[in-house]
DNA sequence: CATGAATGAGTCTTCATTCAT
DNA sequence: CATGAATGAAGACTCATTCAT
């Protein structure tokens, strides 16, 4: 009985969070970190004042754990691509793979993709250090792709420093893009268009 | 006499404005719209809190302006590429040369680059649903290249939305690269290796 | 059998609510009225936050409680000086052993002494009142002393008002010093001390 | 003209400070430290809220800004009292006319008498720490007074940590009772009341 | 024109108190 | 009885904007 009645009260206690972390994001997305106020999110979240303070220490605190928990799951989503080993997949496939379960993550929660986009101009919170720590780690993964598809002959050379935010760049625009269609464009026929254009060039 | 006081009088408001304007773009880049502050841009500017008020009627009309400013000159940059003309240079060394022209703008006031980055998350300035107008001309006219492109047989077929903000996002995403390299790399080979990736791709 | 765990039950209200007085005690002796929190209460108290509201009504009534305790603590080691009976011990013996023995309890319990000391500025709670009342019994009481004193012809005269006021200052500073000293020094040497100088001035 | 606006602006800003300062100085009294709001001091000071920002930093600042004016204005009323010097006049003379000087400053000044009285148990206010030293540095006055008292065989041995501290705790119960009877008794009288209290005790 | 003192709406945060479980 | 999640009034402080000089 005891544990029952616990549970249900973590229980609720976890959705409560969850019914804040949503509208925090949503009002985050929206004003971006600035201009959101910890009214708007209580409003939005149908709580009093008082309590957002129960489940969170701050303002940064929340948009921090927004932020983290949208890193760790796109970190799980992330991959080394695998070229040794020839029972894998070819490495365009699962390139592919990779940035459709990416993409499909992002775009799922438009307000999280708007954050985000946003987000790194967004000083106090600890967060945003984090987020651009995040984003190098994304870049050097991106860069060290395409240095060993340099070693064995698969890309041209380039300044892979350069090549890797031209990549990087592509992708976010093409975020933008398909939540400017909001939802008349499939996140499958999105990447088959970028890699086509990120790995043969527009030219015929 | 008079109205060469008045001119001079102008001259001299002129130059005030532009004084308070550049203030105003270097606090907008430092901290971010919200987290600039009037005080801030009066004390850079050396004047007194009643003085910025004389010059623009709010904190989002500079911002406004500063926006404006950098709009107009941009649409100055650019132009039509030139395809029927044979007297005109080829295609892309059009495109480079714009290229190349409207980058050196942008990379060369780096408050001023920053706050076009990040520009598009100020919900309270006007300036941004202009801005996003600008962007949207701006992939209007990358959309027309590639129409044209492929009509006269040089581009790949491919989705001309997507294609065109895949283009514009590695645009932005080199500018940051730049602005994170801070000068250590020059506008030129930036777009040689741009190019090269957006007409080419990344494959050999 | 009812009365008897309805005893049991009493004896352990009666066991809780010390429990909490006790916490409240050091909090408030910490911190101050305003300084200390309910929150700081129960940590202290082990207990959980509506269970303070199942044994005080507010923050003031634990307040009040503590001091109305101490108060009646003191009132029962005050008694009048006995001077026409001459089986009593001499005026100045019953005096002396009355000091030590209301210092013994104030100095023995820091936390008590440290509120009596700062209570009088404390505006919300009731007992402040009461504890005014308090000092003004106690000051009555050394007036009605210093009177009798001056009628026997054991006292010089003196304005009465000044004089207790003078003497229960003194009595607070030297309580204050025995804080400040914490135990480096008996009480017994304390007031006498305190009475050398009360009775016979510092002067030779 | 300049000039002459000018001091006229830095005279109504002395002014205005002076009133926020009147306004705290009379809240604090009223409330003590944690109990007064920067609500009811910008009421009593008839201001806005931005207004008392202008001229303190924070709530703590206001209250320093009392207490140290109030230090400095009693450290000046003190000196050290001269006993080898023969034209000087008479220790209890010149111990006297201090005294007074002191006692009529702040009982002239209700406001700050209780402040001050009351002052200590606010930890937050770094003058806290700044009037515990000022006490302390008055403490030792009086502790060396009474040492060389007792050098030059005027005055009886005696613990002087404890002698200091009753007197001064005399002051204080003294201050009191001046302040309850609210100028029905010159501190003339009171001076002398105490000092005999003080100098030859209750004893006759 | 320029100034800067004054304003007050609005921000984040705390905390005594209540009440459903 | 005990619990602790929820509440919202109130607190300190900021800052864009106005206006008398």
């Amino acid at each position: 009985m005891v544990s029952t009645s616990q549970d249900a009260g973590d229980r609720a206690k976890q959705e409560r969070r969850r019914q804040i972390l949503a509208a925090a994001k949503a009002v985050f997305a929206d004003a971006g970190y600035h201009g959101a106020s910890i009214n708007a999110i209580i409003e939005r979240a149908q709580i009093a004042r008082g309590t957002f303070y129960l489940y969170f220490e701050s303002k940064a605190a929340v948009f921090d754990s927004i932020l983290d928990q949208a890193m760790a799951d796109l970190r799980a989503r992330i991959k080394r691509i695998e070229v040794e080993d020839k029972a894998a997949p070819a490495p365009q496939v699962q390139l592919r793979a990779q940035i459709v379960a990416i993409l499909e993550y992002i775009v799922h929660d438009r307000a999280l993709a708007t954050l985000l986009l946003s987000a790194g101009h967004t000083p106090e919170a600890e967060a945003s250090e984090r987020l651009d720590a995040f984003f190098t780690e994304v870049r050097n993964l991106v860069k060290r792709a395409l240095e060993t598809g340099m070693e064995i002959g698969l890309t041209r050379r380039c300044n892979v420093d350069l090549a890797s935010a031209a990549l990087l760049g592509m992708i976010r625009g093409v975020i933008e893009e398909v939540l400017r269609q909001d939802g008349a464009i499939t996140v499958d026929d999105v990447v088959s268009e970028m890699l086509m254009v990120a790995l043969r060039g527009v030219l015929k």
